[in-house]
DNA sequence: CAAATACTATACTTTTATGTATAGTATTTG
DNA sequence: CAAATACTATACATAAAAGTATAGTATTTG
């Protein structure tokens, strides 16, 4: 079970935008020299996060990016949907079927198992808001818990 | 997040020798053909899985291999951590890291949520054992309201 | 005891994910 | 209005994971 590094760089740039306070855009040098990556691989990033709707770019001379709501409202499920697929996605079987038909179709326990594991993680990921990483209480337990 | 081809394919061997209830060996030419894995491949997960302890491999002839205890005494945890690092493995930060040092040396946010994320799902796949999972009865969340 | 059949180890190929380079488009501001 | 500086798109190079091929070692059993 791995982190991808879109997903790892990805938030972490979600992270500098929580924490920027000043309203004014973040360039792409800027948060190329922030977190310490290549300007078009920042780039390609930012555009990642564009397309899902979580930051606004600005263009032209004083342009950049700026997060497109509030941090409190964005779910940490959101940031990672738009960086990559959840890990029980629609292409899982897919991937890993090496005939033309999957041995174990119609029966299919692993794939029970991510299933539930996947909704369960779901339930996690919705709960946790940016602001709550940004401030470091992200007591996920909890965030369950409160659920049920 | 991604489940790997490793963790894909090593627990759904786990899964065949915790529904086979011949006390006989599996032979990696059965693996290979239940689950539509090439002999040396399948090979490739048995070895991983011998190594952890969770499987015994029996030479000779007459052999293959045996789950090396019940299924109810096999944590889902073991059988993850047998076929790949956690996702917040030992080198997770040297691995995202392109200089020389960590840009967040000393102040990491994201590595504090991963942190929380990975313990929090510790708690889950330790909870959940092979015989759970092969009978269908993986209840994550109860897994977890259970022990808190 | 030797042939059959099992597991084991390692080198190699292929595929996929990462990351870079480059050229281009849009907007501001002097 | 044009130069500066921003974002954008696409093709390419590199690194890591996935999977294959092959040769080898260990036991059993007729």
């Amino acid at each position: 079970m791995k982190v991808t590094a879109t997903e790892e760089y990805g938030l972490r740039c979600m992270l500098l935008f929580a924490a920027s306070d000043s309203g004014l855009p973040l360039t792409l040098p800027e948060v190329s020299s922030k977190e310490g990556l290549s300007i078009p691989y920042a780039g390609k990033l930012m555009a990642l996060l564009k397309q899902a709707g979580l930051v606004k770019a600005v263009r032209g001379r004083s342009g950049g990016y700026v997060i497109a709501k509030p941090a409190e409202e964005i779910a940490l499920k959101e940031i990672l949907n738009a960086l990559g697929e959840s890990f029980y996605g629609q292409h899982h079987c897919e991937r890993y079927t090496r005939k033309e038909k999957c041995v174990h179709e119609g029966d299919c326990t692993v794939g029970s198992v991510w299933i539930a594991f996947d909704r369960f993680i779901d339930q996690v990921l919705q709960k946790v808001t940016l602001a709550d990483l940004a401030s470091g209480k992200c007591d996920l337990l909890g965030a369950v818990e409160a659920k049920q």
